[in-house]
DNA sequence: TGTACATCAGTGAACGCGCGTTCACTGATGTAC
DNA sequence: TGTACATCAGTGAACGCGCGTTCACTGATGTAC
């Protein structure tokens, strides 16, 4: 009983790991040549036509690599995040200290996920750099399946956000527009991260400042009960 | 008295529009080419070279073209929308008072200036779609231009903030964080804003959403008086 | 178990094409005296 | 005011080069009987 295609040609992934390092250089899958991957593959120039047969084709499986190296980590590292600090989520739900007790987590539970996510970033500087890259880039096909994969961020972060119950007091609607612009922002910050060593510690505590103000913003928009607010207020400035 | 080179080289601008023109569509300066440019402008390949000594000059000069007409609008814009909401600063700074005043005027302000500004996108295409495309495009050149005009678009809009009073209760170190971050995320917005005629609306919505709600969210991080944080949110809630 | 055939990844040579760039030229405008 | 010269934007032909793509080939692995 031989195995259906055990093993992916390595001629393909020698092709695409080539590409990603051009793409990561030129900061374009599209500006590639053909010519210019085998060369850098170490590769006869049309065993290129042996896999892909296009460069949008290349381009996808590059991005089908980028992207399935960001989402599920992502994922799991909020998780962890959640996990390692929060204790049990309280069971009585008295709104005021139900409240307070979550959004005590959801702060470290911020704190902690972009010091994890920035970590993160570092160690997939190709995947980032592309992404963001090709979020504006030339290929529309590229554009729009990295706009997807924002769009499935951001529902992640939404229904972790619920799942966690870390913001009950706010609106679905507003937990995905949060979810939303929160992930583009620091999507984009990244390659700043990567590139600019000397402002690391400074785009952290800007993208902090960032998350935790939209929140606070949020939950003051929606919360009209004085006392209550100030409270939750009061806990976010910690 | 012969005035000093009175005309730009008619066929300078021609090359410039071109290369507007064909950059608008294919989302990179960089992958232009001269022959390319020269075909579209109607005129010899090799006149680009009476112009421009390499590709990325061009870039620059395209560049200088599309922030020229970015920088001086967007803030004639932003004074427009005060002056047309705002009535006189009030002299008395009596905190509590001045400061819902203020706010006031700030919502006005914020909407009218997004509305505005969205007006604005739609009639330069071309400068904001190259503009977004270029912040993560594939020269560096031209990135660190146009981080540089982001930068001093926030410092403009940050200035006017502090001019106009419009945020008097927030420190000067915040004005200038969400001034960049604002500035940033809506110039994002404006690609979308082009392309998907059916989404506009929502777009602005959000605009003003994120826009406010991080302005809320600011103040509630600062001020920690009780009573007054909740009439200023009162005020933003509308 | 052995033989014949098919499939597949990779090679090397060759093609025609459009590209960037250079050169020598033209004709209009500006400038000196 | 007229003449001679310089400058400048634009032209057209020509160059060599690297590109994408095709073709016929090779040798290894898988498959049928």
């Amino acid at each position: 009983m031989a195995l259906v295609k055990p093993v992916i040609a390595q001629g393909k992934t020698l092709l695409i790991r080539a590409a990603l390092k051009l793409a990561m250089k030129t900061r374009s899958i599209r500006a590639l040549g053909v010519r210019e991957i085998g060369r850098e593959a170490g590769l006869n120039p049309n065993t290129f036509y042996r896999h892909f047969s296009s460069m949008d084709e290349l381009g996808l499986a590059i991005l089908n690599e980028v992207i399935r190296s960001l989402r599920v980590p992502l994922r799991e590292m909020r998780r962890t995040a959640a996990d390692s600090i929060a204790g049990e989520v309280p069971a009585v739900r008295v709104p005021a200290e139900y409240w307070t007790t979550s959004l005590k987590k959801t702060r470290l539970v911020a704190r902690e996920t972009i010091n994890l996510y920035f970590e993160f970033v570092l160690k997939n500087p190709e995947a980032f750099t592309i992404g963001v890259t090709e979020l504006t880039g030339s290929s529309p096909m590229l554009r729009e399946a990295l706009q997807g994969t924002i769009t499935d961020l951001a529902a992640d972060l939404a229904e972790d956000i619920r799942i966690l119950q870390l913001l009950p007091m706010v609106s679905d609607d507003s937990v995905q527009r949060i979810s939303r612009i929160v992930i583009r922002e620091i999507f984009m910050l990244s390659v700043d991260y990567i590139e600019r060593v000397e402002a690391r510690e400074e785009i952290r505590e800007l993208a902090y400042f960032f998350l935790i103000n939209l929140v606070a913003g949020t939950i003051a928009m929606e919360v009209s009960d004085n006392d209550t607010l100030a409270t939750l207020m009061a806990t976010l400035r910690g």
